[in-house]
DNA sequence: TGATTGTTGAGACCTGGTCTCATCTAGAGG
DNA sequence: CCTCTAGATGAGACCAGGTCTCAACAATCA
């Protein structure tokens, strides 16, 4: 499977509460993938892994680096970036918000899957899950023959703060020459 | 330069040939567009949506440009890289199958709103619509205070083909030529 | 015609990401 | 504890998509 898509469930995803054995869950769950392919659990792998769970939310490679870099680990560039498809393969990572600029990262490890639904104003990145959407995106593979491996979906739009912003400041731009479609929400 | 990156042979050329009537229409809709900002249609913006409307099908940004250097258009990569943010906002173009890799865009006029079945295998993509998915995300926006302005969806997977190819390995790599990369490198 | 302002094209530049390769090390055996 | 070997690491070269710069150019309008 393509590392870093979001997963359908069924895979690893353990839904287990998300508390201080996080870490230690996410390890023994890594060094079982790993023994599995005769690869090795390393100081480095296993402080990427720490790093990782530290950070809550989504994150972009290069704060995981500078993240490292902080903790005194050495931590290169590349060995980020070849542990970090290894972590999501393991289901321990998800790959997150893929503008086709960045690519971001969160935990997975005891979360529901989810998608993401970001705004352009501001960046902010609310998280949503709608069992609806997964049965639709089987059914739809299945139409075609295709065996579902995993999507990106994400929505794109204004936060509300954005659209209130859009209307207040700056004048009286009474929203005259916005093409925007798709109601204007509340 | 990733020759045949974003290639899927045997889903283009489905689109009725170039329709003239496409063309102007695209180009009256264009006009409009440049002149409600006070820009201009030039040449190379012309000649763009041309090259861009022959091709039925998705294509990547580089055998755009190859296409008008094949023209005998002159056409910088900054010009087309400026020219299809315009087609996009215009409502001609629309960005599809965004890996995170390469961009790659469609043309949108006189068509409805599709999203992307994409096979991790041999690289087929498969344009499917379904208007519950619209309806969906439209309701998780509004349930989140969002304006829904776009979205990105792609399911991944593998196609029939592919599926039957790996119950029947052993066999030539049918598909060895088109790596697709959307693997996990190089 | 000339002034104004948007547009173009070539290429330098930026940046996220990958690859190379000499060196290191986890882990299995002895 | 020592040795051996394949996997892992890190620094930095490298790659490619994409952006920016800037001088030259052209659509408009007075």
């Amino acid at each position: 499977m393509r590392p870093g898509l979001n997963n359908h469930p069924g895979d690893q995803a353990i839904a287990a509460p998300p508390g201080e054995s996080s870490v230690a869950q996410a390890l023994k769950q890594f060094e079982r993938f790993l023994a599995e392919r005769a690869l090795r659990l390393t100081a480095a792998r296993r402080a990427i892994i720490e790093a990782v769970l530290e950070r809550a939310g989504h994150f972009p490679i290069e704060e995981l680096i500078a993240d490292l870099r902080r903790r005194g680990i050495r931590g290169s560039k590349a060995t980020v970036y070849r542990t970090l498809p290894l972590l999501t393969e393991a289901g321990i990572l998800q790959e997150a918000v893929v503008t086709g600029e960045t690519r971001s990262y969160e935990a997975a490890i005891g979360r529901e899957h989810h998608d993401h639904l970001v705004c352009l104003g501001c960046g902010k990145v609310v998280e949503f899950e709608f069992e609806a959407f997964e049965i639709l995106q089987r059914e739809i593979a299945a139409r075609h023959g295709f065996r579902l491996e995993g999507h990106h979906h994400q929505l794109v739009g204004r936060c509300a703060d954005c659209q209130r912003r859009e209307v207040a400041p700056a004048g009286p731009p009474v929203n005259a020459e916005h093409p925007n479609r798709v109601g204007s929400g509340r």
